[in-house]
DNA sequence: CGCGTTTGACCAGCGC
DNA sequence: GCGCTGGTCAAACGCG
């Protein structure tokens, strides 16, 4: 009754209360009041079986996220063994599936120079660095540490934050290693032809800087992502000092929102090159520093892909438009021009002097050699998409991929000739690492709109017209090679297979939408991977990964 | 007037 | 410690 009568709002002991309400008048406004109560406990209700099912949601995200955690060293435990392995290649037909790319590029704020004050104040030197590597990378097979823990941290904060080291050394706690995933921070840079300030890339960018760097005329200017408040993307555009039609673009982080389909090229494109670098950079052999070719850092073949691993003290870094303050990450070069040569490695990289503290990747699609292998992209397209091949090119190069190992193996074992070997490691490669798929999709959309060609245009001409890229058998190819000339091929098989796919996540044939990466998924279908989520791609936005596993 | 760009100042890291 | 350099900030400016 109390409770009634103070939902009235009346206090019935009250004296001052007016005489002229009335038991009438009190008694409808109680049925008001328990009208009004009954709602409210509907509604309570309501919410609490809508709070059930959130906590069977979150129950169910929790599940997820541990199996996933499971898998994921499970991967890592596996995959160990085989990256410290001399020969991880297996057999043509035993290619290892990707586990799973990484595509975070960073997603911690700026606590390198944080960390870099309170850790350590003895400088790096490089020397120390290498060897750092080469411990932490050895360690990865023996899962011994030899160091104790804050040496382990200054080193890792040294070295870089070799995180995935880390995470083997330490994959007792769970927790404690994720969250040093993101320690390390892997800068992209692309460089493409283009005609405009700034490369369309599909996001929205803000310039909130310019500077003139040392050893370039050209402006470099600073460009934040404004696509959401927070995003902690940035990425800095610089010509070429070179060639001046070649714009430098270097992308940083990684994107803490949901992206246009416009961009989502670029930035799988930028996020599979550096899942490449992160997962393959500290993984260096010490043979492969040693038995390089002269060029020392020689681009190497991978995928079809230039590939080059600055591995050496006495590389420098190329193609970096800030090689100094680039030293303090990781970094990967694709390279989507199609002038530069194999020789602008040896020439730029003697253009810097600082000692890379990371040693940058260079993933080009640009001939060593001219008319050496054939070009697949049509005229008045930029010519970004010239596989080259070049035997002097090839040695093995534990970077975390075994497809280079792969064309190797098929060339000296198997007698074939390397562009038959290229041609069958190619599309390999292509159908079982979905960063590589990514980045080609990337690079032929980017391709479109650098090119004021619709990349879906590109894409149908390119799958529409049964094309024929059969890249080890260049003589069949004029000049050009175009690969939207004619023809059959493996790329448009490829894709054309992986896209007819039901389960793929993007269904159009014939349309490179078919390229982009997968759209991030709810947590609700993470929960349980249905089946129409691409088996092979799996986009995690929270945490700004893509797993790929065919098994998840 | 709002938004984006420009540009000089400032700060931090690094080498000497 | 000092100077150089890269990166960032923020006020001024310009444009629609």
């Amino acid at each position: 009754m109390s409770e009634i009568s103070s939902l009235c709002g009346i206090n019935i002991e009250d004296k001052r209360v007016p005489s002229i309400f009335s038991e009438e008048n009190c008694i409808t406004q109680m049925d008001a009041k328990e009208d009004k109560l009954k709602s409210t406990k509907a509604e309570m209700g309501e919410v609490k079986e809508e709070n059930e099912r959130l906590k069977m949601m979150l129950e169910n995200v929790e599940k997820d996220y541990h199996s996933l955690k499971l898998l994921f060293f499970d991967i890592l435990n596996r995959e160990a063994p085989n990256k410290g392995v001399e020969d991880s290649y297996t057999s043509p037909n035993e290619v290892e599936e990707p586990k799973f790319v990484s595509l975070c590029l960073g997603r911690t704020p700026k606590e390198p120079k944080k960390e870099d004050k309170t850790s350590n104040s003895s400088k790096p030197k490089e020397n120390e660095d290498l060897e750092d590597n080469l411990k932490l990378g050895l360690e990865l097979v023996s899962d011994h540490s030899p160091m104790n823990n804050s040496e382990e941290v200054k080193k890792a904060e040294r070295g870089g934050t070799c995180s995935r080291n880390i995470l083997v050394r330490t994959k007792d706690s769970v927790d404690e290693i994720l969250e040093q995933i993101p320690t390390k921070r892997a800068r992209v840079c692309v460089r493409a032809r283009c005609d405009t300030p700034t490369m369309h890339d599909g996001c929205q960018w803000r310039k909130y800087g310019q500077k003139i760097s040392k050893g370039n005329p050209c402006p470099r200017a600073y460009y934040r992502c404004t696509v959401a408040a927070a995003c902690p993307v940035r990425k800095q555009v610089q010509r070429c000092a070179e060639d001046m039609s070649i714009l430098i673009t270097t992308y940083e982080g990684s994107h803490n929102h949901p992206l246009p389909v416009s961009a989502t090229a670029m930035a799988s494109t930028t996020s599979a090159a550096a899942s490449m670098l992160l997962s393959g950079s500290s993984t260096s052999q010490p043979e492969n520093r040693h038995n390089s070719a002269p060029f020392g850092n020689a681009p190497t073949l991978l995928n079809g892909l230039n590939f080059s691993h600055f591995d050496q003290p006495s590389v420098k870094q190329a193609f970096l438009p800030n090689p100094a303050s680039q030293n303090l990450f990781p970094t990967i070069t694709l390279d989507l021009t199609s002038s530069s040569k194999t020789t602008n490695f040896n020439r730029l990289s003697s253009t810097y002097t600082s000692t890379p503290r990371f040693h940058p990747l260079s993933l080009s699609f640009c001939p060593p050699e001219p008319n050496i292998i054939p070009s697949f992209w049509g005229k008045g397209v930029p010519n970004i998409g010239t596989m080259t091949v070049n035997k002097t090119h090839i040695r093995p190069v534990n970077i975390g991929n075994q497809f280079q190992e792969h064309i190797y193996h098929n060339c000296i074992k198997n007698q074939t000739p390397f562009n038959e070997a290229l041609a069958e490691t190619l599309t390999k490669a292509i159908s079982t690492d979905p960063s590589l798929r990514s980045a080609i999709a990337a690079a032929v959309s980017s391709i479109g709109r650098q090119g004021s060609i619709n990349a879906k245009q590109v894409g149908e001409e390119i799958l529409g017209s049964g094309l024929s890229l059969r890249l080890g058998e260049h003589p069949q190819y004029p000049s050009s090679n175009h690969l939207n000339q004619n023809g059959k091929g493996c790329l448009a098989g490829y894709f054309n297979r992986s896209s007819s796919s039901p389960s793929s996540s993007s269904s159009k044939v014939g349309n490179f939408m078919l390229l982009q990466p997968p759209q991030p998924f709810s947590i609700s279908k993470r929960s349980t991977l249905p089946s129409n989520v691409d088996p092979i791609n799996h986009w995690i936005p929270e945490i700004g990964h893509m797993y790929s596993k065919t098994t998840l």
